[in-house]
DNA sequence: TATTGTTGTCATCAA
DNA sequence: GTTTGATGACAACAA
């Protein structure tokens, strides 16, 4: 007995009409464009749609519209109409500003690995021609070994990438130890990338004079200003791979002036010339490691749910996802954008409805005040009419009318009560059920019986209505609820009232103030939970991106390492002994020095710093 | 019939 | 002290 109205009123109307607004707003399907108020036979989800467009187009007024100063500056339903239309607008517009900046990452991954680095290309470079070529020759030496399988610019920028990376490890080495070549936290990418140097050996302080160049190669000062202050392990036996002063790069690795480029080695090894074909092969770690890091970041890509492989199309799948998240996306806003447009234009309107209500709210509440006071539009079905007539019963005749003229803005204009029913601004009502809460049935109009309206509209009344109507409560509900205190006091001076009736209409007019509190705290809190859905929905993306990022870095290391290593093998091939003959390469192995030179070493101690270089990494994770 | 979503209501707190 | 808004909790109801 507790819930007279539930089936009627709040119970059906309401319960119907929300749960196509939840799950619209939850199920990410707001993208419906507004369209004419559809059939009240079916609850179509066009129509809900429809509606609930409208609902938060007639966020824009609201509780003003119960301030009679304000009456009669009030729009009709059409211009609510038209601000529903440009919500739509604004709606769209949001979407498409999402859209372009999706695109906008998309295209900031295109060329995303870090291609400002120094484009110092003086460690292999520098060492081959004269310090006193200028930087435009160093090209030369990139191009006869880097043809053909991509762009220039992409071979000089992965090139330029390289050589700043081995330049910041020399520079790491030279200025304070080997170790702090790899002590950048694990989870940069780069540095988890430039942390394979290990594997590259470092010798700062190995000299090379086991190996000679023709020419000039005596002369340390030819190969780098910084060689010359380079400690020379006397006991080593170490090469300079100097450049000559030959004018070009062609001409240094040319085929005629590369045997004359070295000197011959004073090598106290057993060198194997019969080695094989196959040159060592001291970046092939680099090169592991950078398949095993990619290897990794796959593992933890489907870890976390991100397919690597397609990795590359999150982005897109994001984007086309978009029908989807967009909607979800644009839900919150777009109820924000509503409640913030709402609120502006009613908060300079609005002082009407009364000095507590308007001015203590903050623009959120506000807005949801009107938006809750439109929401208890189901209240203010009986209205002035009713008092005109008498107010103390309930004139179903009346209330009728008033259902089903709450669209209709020339009825509404003379009664300022069913204005902001007319602009339907509930909350929570649904136009099928509105349409079938509100209107009666065409049978039970054409039958045009009295008695079955009464029910009808009996069915409609909320249960303070029932109790006011019981109570004979001479005016209507609405005004209990929405009038300021001040108007209400005067209303109630008005009239002799016993206590039972005053208590009940306090009650009436908490329960109603209370009822749309309840109702905007409930939007509000839904649309937290959106704002937080589309945070994450961001967030995931920003996640996706870098993660493609970062596949693609490790894409451009791998592809730099393996030009390094044709590099590697195309220099050192070259490199010919005093008496002509090629080094072997179980014997001695290029080295990257820390000022940029490149020395030919004895293979034994290339492996010495190789172990020393991988220990260190150990001992420090110990 | 159980579950889930919606709505109204009450109690409470804060401004 | 009163009014009002906000919110958690609960119950009723509908799908």
């Amino acid at each position: 007995m507790t819930r007279l109205d539930r089936s009627s009123h709040s119970g059906g109307g309401h319960a119907k009409g929300s749960r196509p607004l939840n799950s619209l707003l939850a199920g990410h399907r707001l993208a419906q464009p507004p369209s004419a108020p559809g059939s009240r036979a079916s609850v179509q989800d066009i129509d809900l749609i429809d509606i609930l467009w409208r609902q938060d187009i007639d966020l824009g007024a609201g509780r003003e519209i119960f301030d009679y100063s304000h009456r009669q500056k009030e729009q009709d339903v059409d211009k609510d109409l038209r601000d529903g239309a440009e919500q739509d607008d604004t709606w769209s517009g949001e979407g498409a500003e999402a859209l372009a900046r999706n695109l906008l990452v998309d295209g900031e991954t295109g060329e995303s690995f870090p291609a400002q680095f120094p484009a110092d290309i003086s460690s292999i470079t520098e060492a081959v021609p004269s310090e006193s070529e200028p930087p435009g020759l160093q090209n030369h030496l990139l191009s006869p070994l880097l043809t053909g399988t991509e762009s220039p610019f992409d071979l000089e920028q992965q090139w330029q990438d390289l050589m700043s990376i081995m330049e910041m490890q020399a520079m790491e080495v030279n200025t304070s130890t080997s170790e702090i070549l790899y002590s950048a936290p694990p989870g940069d990418p780069l540095s988890t990338n430039y942390s394979l140097a290990p594997n590259t050996p470092i010798n700062q302080n190995v000299s090379l004079h086991q190996a000679s160049l023709g020419g000039c190669s005596q002369d340390f000062s030819l190969f780098s200003p910084e060689v010359e202050s380079l400690p020379v392990a006397s006991s080593s036996t170490l090469l300079p791979l100097v450049p000559s002063n030959s004018t070009s790069l062609n001409s240094t690795f040319g085929s005629t002036n590369l045997a004359g480029l070295f000197f011959p080695p004073q090598l106290n090894g057993s060198a194997n010339d019969t080695a094989g074909p196959e040159l060592p092969d001291p970046l092939g770690g680099l090169l592991d490691e950078a398949m095993l890091d990619e290897i990794s970041l796959m593992d933890l890509a489907i870890e976390e749910g991100f397919n690597p492989m397609q990795a590359s199309q999150l982005e897109e799948e994001f984007d086309s996802d978009s029908g989807l998240s967009l909607d979800s996306s644009h839900s919150p806003s777009s109820l924000s954008s509503s409640e913030g447009s709402s609120s502006s234009s009613s908060s300079s309107s609005s002082s009407s409805s009364s000095s507590s209500s308007s001015s203590a709210s903050s623009s959120a509440s506000s807005s949801f005040s009107e938006e809750g006071a439109v929401g208890y539009s189901s209240d203010s079905e009986t209205l002035d009419l009713e008092e005109a007539e008498g107010a103390v019963g309930y004139q179903p005749e009346y209330s009728k009318f008033c259902r089903m003229s709450y669209q209709d803005p020339s009825q509404l204009s003379c009664l300022p009560y069913l204005e902001h029913v007319g602009h339907n601004h509930t909350y929570n009502m649904a136009p099928s059920a509105l349409d079938s809460a509100d209107l009666p049935p065409p049978s039970a109009l054409k039958k045009g019986s009295k008695e079955k309206q009464a029910d009808f509209l009996d069915k409609q009344m909320s249960r303070d209505e029932h109790r006011a109507r019981a109570m004979k409560i001479p005016f209507t509900n609405d005004k209990i609820i929405n009038l300021p205190v001040e108007e209400f006091n005067e209303l109630l001076s008005k009239y002799q009232l016993s206590e039972a009736q005053l208590s009940l209409i306090r009650d009436i007019r908490r329960r109603g103030k209370n009822k749309m509190a309840a109702q905007n705290c409930r939007k509000r809190k839904l649309d937290t939970i959106l704002n937080l859905e589309r945070d994450v929905e961001d967030l995931q993306r920003d996640k996706a991106r870098l993660l493609r990022e970062k596949v693609e870095f490790l894409r451009s290391l791998r592809q730099m390492k393996q030009k390094v290593q044709s590099l590697y093998q195309e220099v050192f091939g070259r490199l010919r002994d005093e008496n002509g003959r090629p080094y072997s390469p179980s014997q001695y192995a290029l080295q990257y020095a820390g000022d940029g030179s490149v020395l030919l070493i004895p293979r034994t101690l290339a492996d010495q710093q190789v172990r020393r270089q991988e220990r260190k990494p150990k001992d420090r994770r110990k």
